[in-house]
DNA sequence: ACGAGGTCCTGCGAGC
DNA sequence: TGCTCGCAGGACCTCG
């Protein structure tokens, strides 16, 4: 699913195949993805249009048109962003939601089999009311410790529930919480305004270090998950909780508890090295 | 202000 | 074999 690591990879994948090609004969497979535009305004913007640049922001894929448009896909559950120099086969056309050729060959397909993905075309303004609503990216240079502390503080939420709020903070998802936090040795359930300063300041190198080294593995496939080239990801060999329900710890060796008290969502953490709930 | 729960969507695996 | 059911879950919504 993809998260920032995996919309990372994606858009550093896109952005030599993409930037300055001309997007021609754009076609919209399954119209109910779009959120605020119709078939016919996207499909009229795209046609003809160039790719001025391809960038990342939280979790979303944004495309830069030179008629000054961002189109805006957030691929959430099972969404992919491919680009193939060959002919397609029957396998990666299906369930593609929306493609456009590229002018001097090859094809971009935006593929989504639960299709919860959504898509904008957003102009300077929408952009930046859009924009504003999502938190700090924890990997800019000049996002700090203290800057974290803040964005976490002053809440009884649960700090995996916190972390994952992208109005806190932009790109961590279900998997890369559930490290960070184990690598922190931190209770995921425990609100997050009675973490210690240390204790913050060590998740905040923590999600740093286990986004940059997913980066690095270009992502965590599960099921879905592509880079921009289609091949899958490695960093889902590297995972130390998340998907290890019932598995020995690999620091202690006792069994990972899996639970779904925090929001609903399937937290996998070891109760020894973590703590008891408390 | 906050938490709980519903909604979207399809594939998959368990159970009968 | 073939069916139903629950689950996966990020973001957004409503309700209390």
């Amino acid at each position: 699913m993809p998260e920032l690591p995996e919309v990372e990879t994606i858009v550093r994948d896109l952005r030599p195949r993409l930037t300055g090609r001309k997007l021609t004969n754009p076609r919209l497979h399954r119209p109910d993805v779009l959120r605020k535009v119709s078939r016919q305004r996207l499909l009229r913007t795209l046609d003809g249009n160039h790719v001025s640049a391809v960038d990342r922001r939280a979790k979303h894929l944004v495309v830069r048109l030179a008629s000054g448009h961002r189109l805006v896909i957030q691929p959430r559950m099972t969404g992919s962003l491919v680009v193939y120099e060959t002919r397609l086969t029957a396998e990666q056309r299906r369930y593609a939601v929306l493609e456009a050729g590229l002018g001097g060959g090859g094809r971009v397909v935006y593929r989504d089999v639960r299709r919860l993905g959504t898509i904008w075309l957003l102009d300077e303004r929408g952009w930046q009311s859009y924009t504003l609503r999502i938190g700090p990216e924890p990997l800019a240079t000049d996002f700090d410790a203290d800057r974290f502390r803040h964005q976490m503080g002053g809440t009884r939420q649960a700090i995996k529930k916190a972390l994952m709020d992208q109005r806190r903070l932009a790109g961590v998802g279900n998997i890369y919480a559930n490290e960070a936090l184990f690598r922190a040795q931190i209770d995921p359930s425990r609100p997050a305004n009675r973490l210690a300063r240390a204790e913050l300041d060590r998740l905040y190198g923590h999600v740093r270090d286990v986004l940059e080294e997913a980066i690095a593995a270009q992502g965590t496939t599960v099921r879905d998950y592509r880079t921009g080239t289609g091949q899958s990801g490695s960093y889902q060999d590297l995972l130390q909780v998340y998907g290890r329900g019932g598995e020995p710890c690999r620091r202690c060796g006792a069994r990972l508890v899996t639970t779904h008290e925090i929001d609903g969502r399937a937290t996998t953490f070891c109760w020894h090295c973590q703590g008891m709930p408390r």
